[in-house]
RNA sequence: GCGGACGUGGCGGAACUGGUAGACGCGCCAGGUUUAGGUCCUGGUGGCCGCAAGGCUGUGGGGGUUCGACUCCCUCCGUCCGCACCA
């Protein structure tokens, strides 16, 4: 035989099985009620984030594309329903700003990575269903955006709104809270500037709750992302609180997590923004202080002012209000400490009991008033010289309060409710619960997004577009550039049109939608992707959802996957959906570095995946970043490693090409083999058992994979001595025949070119049912008994595997490598683990 | 500062409920096949001592529980991630 003939080509063999999928439209999943459903499957979604189609797939959709499809195929293959669609999110800023430096149109540019993205899937075998392919920048997808959009509006879930909001100077458009990093835009890093603006908002506010309640209806959810999003939900209990500033009939509500201290604040602060800090500095003899205060502390960046080392500043305004506990007229500040955006952008301050009110009050000198003693807490030590040396923070169940008139001897928690309860009857406050979490901000003063489908009318305001107008199509344009108002300004034929409520002269709305809301319903989508009357029949939905697993980046653990939950629920209280929650298992891959840094093109040290594709394989490729390490951690990029997974599947192909020669086809194993024979067969259903117990324990890929590597290297080992006899080359076979059927998750096209080869035509790897193992081979006869004098592993020993510990003991210490520890000792205690080991105490 | 994850050979990583530490892969060493190189096949490979048999030691440091600890507890150190003046 040649040498040609005996290489493993990658290449050959995907086309061909990539051929008989693409004709056999092997992967499309039907729907209840059409040709093929079969309503007694139980089903699967199995979905992987969709891409942002940017000039090529890089190694990171490499690695979500082969986890989602592994955990695609393993489901079929236990007999289930699997939907498993693709599609792009498309529209976006890159292909905007691409456009602005080319000339070349977004959607252009666009198409041409989706081109290339689909391509590649295709090339790398992964088993999508077409048939179901969207792209958010299709008028058939955005069409139902905006209707989406509008049911919201209807739901008085969308709504437009002047608000203080954060505007990113490079992309020229306002940004959401969750796409503000450290004070600077998610994406392109600038400083961003607060801005006052009227723009569109989601109400996901109205959700907070739900968001954090709902955590229980998901099954499997990594902590982190859970954690992570509620502390950006950020619930807090406590009170409001009224301070009145009598002199200028003004009432300030505060926000509180301890009422307990209510008689301990002894001033009271309001952020530089506050829009009451003009009316209360008026007039006051130190005016043009507070004004330039308030000026210096608009212009310091968010990132400045968050520095929490850097010394408390603030000016005083000569104005009291009374704190409504206890009557008295304590100062009012300006401070920068103090947030708009949290609570109420005013602060009851109590320096004995707050890190930063200390700060403030040591600073400026004002009363620190003690209100919450530790409990057993001797007076006189408490504070020697009267004064407090440091706040006091903690909440111990012994504490007591003291200076609190009537609740004095209380504790903090009982103090809580009563102070609450008593400023009720008083109207003066109220308990309360607070939220960190912000509207969703969703109107962008770009071109390349989904139109927001209203008109402004000047009789009647804003006017939804009726949804038989749907779409409303986002026209071409000459010029991208933003000029702090969209770009869509330009083109006026559009702008320009008729109210569809009185039919007088009206302006389209010129922002456009942030990318995230198209993303936030994709999922459904695709579960009916070519209905024309609604998004998706809800029936067909309700069939399919939730997402059993979505795959995806770390990165979304906030944004998308928050905004598409508050989507889902608010569709859900639309009657439009019948689940609370869109993904009931969440699986969050590492990160690929390489030469331990993230990969970018400014340090060249990118992986391209087309490159490894055509070289070693598609195989190759995908099953060696699931074998990097566990999916969900990150990995180095090592050329020798992809190389050590190609020599592997190489080592497979050649075997099963050895054995479709050297055997006879079909015959299944031997019932009862006597040694090389019954050792290989016992390796063939321990990868079994060893692969399907780690692919379920948590998508333990590396080690699946490491299993098919020990079944290869056995079959290896044992072959040459085994093809004499029929029992024997029925048994490599068989073994062969294992690897391809378990490796075929990661390799699929390997997986079936092996099978084919030993198995025959009949069946097509794809349609057979995942192995199962057959306990009696995973027993052995014996087994290794590890005998420890004093812990120290002394002797192994091959034992039977009922013997009973009387005799186990027995045979330890006949060993004379035992037995020379033992000598001049005695045993004082003899430890018997049946089936692993003996460990003798000796002294 | 708060919250979370983690720390095992030269490297990536294994080790189920405490019971053989280092599976599998990379790299390296040796042998075989080959005209040679590469490929491929076989064997070896934590460290120290020893020709060997074998012994000692070893999972970030220290301490503890246990017959027995990578695994459990305490403490310290380090790395990574998230949040960060949230009242």
């Amino acid at each position: 035989m040649s040498d040609a003939e005996q290489r493993y080509e990658p290449r050959k063999i995907e086309g061909k099985w990539q051929r008989v999928w693409g004709e056999e439209r092997t992967w499309e999943a039907p729907n209840p009620g059409d040709p093929g459903f079969d309503p007694n499957k139980p089903k699967a979604y199995v979905l992987e984030m969709l891409p942002y189609p940017s000039g090529e797939p890089h190694v990171g959709h490499l690695k979500n594309y082969s986890i989602g499809d592994a955990i695609a195929h393993f489901r079929r293959r236990h007999g289930m329903q699997v939907v498993h669609p693709m599609g792009y999110d498309a529209f976006g800023l890159p292909a905007e700003n691409n456009a602005i430096k080319t000339g070349v149109h977004p959607r252009v540019s666009t198409e041409r990575s989706i081109a290339s993205f689909s391509e590649q899937f295709r090339d790398w075998g992964i088993s999508i269903d077409w048939s179901r392919e969207i792209s958010s920048h299709t008028p058939e997808y955005y069409r139902w955006t905006q209707w989406l959009f509008l049911r919201l509006f209807e739901q008085d879930l969308a709504y437009r709104e002047e608000a203080a909001v954060h505007w990113c100077p490079k992309d020229a458009t306002v940004l959401a809270n969750e796409q503000v990093v450290d004070g600077r835009c998610e994406r392109c890093g600038t400083l961003v500037e607060p801005r006052r603006l009227e723009q569109w908002m989601f109400r996901i506010t109205a959700y907070a709750d739900r968001l954090l309640e709902d955590f229980d209806l998901l099954e499997s959810w990594p902590e982190n992302v859970i954690t992570m999003q509620r502390n950006w939900i950020g619930r807090s209990e406590g009170a409001e609180a009224v301070f009145r500033c009598a002199e200028l009939d003004l009432d300030f509500t505060v926000f509180t997590t301890r009422p307990d201290t209510l008689f301990g604040a002894t001033f009271f602060v309001l952020a530089p923004e506050h829009p009451d800090v003009e009316a209360l500095m008026a007039g006051t003899e130190n005016e043009e202080e507070v004004r330039e205060y308030v000026n210096a502390a608009m212009r310091a960046s968010a990132t400045e002012r968050g520095d929490e080392a850097r010394e408390k500043t603030g000016v005083r305004i000569a104005r009291t209000v009374t704190n409504p506990a206890n009557g008295d007229e304590i100062p009012v500040f300006v401070a920068d400490y103090v947030l708009m955006d949290y609570g109420t952008g005013a602060i009851m301050a109590v320096p004995g009991h707050d890190e930063r009110d200390f700060d403030f009050a040591h600073k400026f000198g004002l009363d620190v008033r003690r209100v919450v003693a530790p409990a057993d807490a001797d007076p006189a030590e408490l504070d020697p010289d009267g004064e407090m040396g440091e706040p006091y923070v903690d909440q111990g169940t012994g504490d007591v309060l003291v200076n609190s008139g009537e609740f004095d001897g209380l504790t903090p928690a009982e103090a809580k409710q009563k102070i609450i309860a008593w400023l009720g009857e008083r109207g003066a406050g109220k308990l309360a619960v607070n939220f960190r979490l912000r509207d969703w901000l969703l109107s962008r003063q770009r071109y390349w997004g989904c139109p927001i489908p209203v008109v402004h009318c000047g009789e009647c305001g804003i006017v939804a577009v009726p949804d038989d107008q749907l779409p409303v199509e986002l026209p071409d344009v000459e010029d991208y550039k933003p000029k702090g108002q969209s770009p869509l300004e330009t083109a006026t034929d559009w702008v320009n049109t008729t109210c569809p409520k009185c039919g007088g002269a009206a302006r389209r709305e010129t922002d456009t939608m942030d990318t995230f809301v198209d993303s936030s319903w994709y999922f459904l989508r695709y579960l009916d992707p070519d209905n024309s009357e609604l998004p998706f029949d809800r029936e067909i939905a309700d069939y399919w959802m939730g997402v059993d697993q979505y795959i995806g980046g770390v990165e979304h653990a906030i944004l998308h996957l928050m905004y598409a939950r508050f989507f889902v629920k608010a569709l859900a209280d639309g009657g439009y959906i019948g689940v609370q929650e869109p993904f009931t298992n969440l699986f969050t891959q590492g990160m690929i570095t390489r030469d331990g840094a993230k990969m970018s093109k400014a340090k060249g040290n990118t992986v391209s995946p087309r490159e490894y594709v055509e070289r070693l394989g598609a195989d190759t490729a995908r099953t060696y970043v699931c074998f990097m390490g566990p999916p969900e951690r990150g990995g180095d990029w090592l050329d020798e490693g992809a190389e050590g997974v190609h020599r592997f599947l190489s080592r497979l192909w050649r075997l099963g090409s050895e054995v479709a020669e050297r055997t006879e086809p079909g015959g299944r194993p031997p019932e009862s083999p006597e040694g090389p024979a019954r050792e290989l067969l016992a390796k063939a259903h321990w990868a079994i058992d060893k692969a399907t117990r780690d692919f379920e324990r948590g998508f333990q890929f590396n080690t699946v994979i490491s299993a098919v590597m020990e079944l290869v290297n056995e079959s290896y080992r044992l072959k040459d001595g085994l093809y004499d006899d029929a029992d024997g080359a029925a048994t490599v076979r068989f073994a062969t025949a294992t690897a391809a059927s378990l490796i075929f998750p990661f390799a699929p096209h390997l997986g079936c070119e092996v099978w084919e080869q030993v198995v025959g035509g009949e069946q097509r790897l794809w349609e057979v049912p995942w192995p199962q193992a057959d306990p009696a081979l995973l027993a052995h006869d014996t087994f290794t008994l590890v005998v420890q004098v004093n812990g120290k592993v002394r002797a192994k020993l091959e034992v039977p595997s009922g013997a009973p510990e009387a005799e186990l003991l027995e045979l330890a210490k006949a060993d004379e490598h035992v037995s020379a520890h033992l000598d001049g000792v005695t045993i004082v205690k003899e430890i018997v683990v049946p089936g692993k080991l003996v460990n003798l105490v000796a002294r």
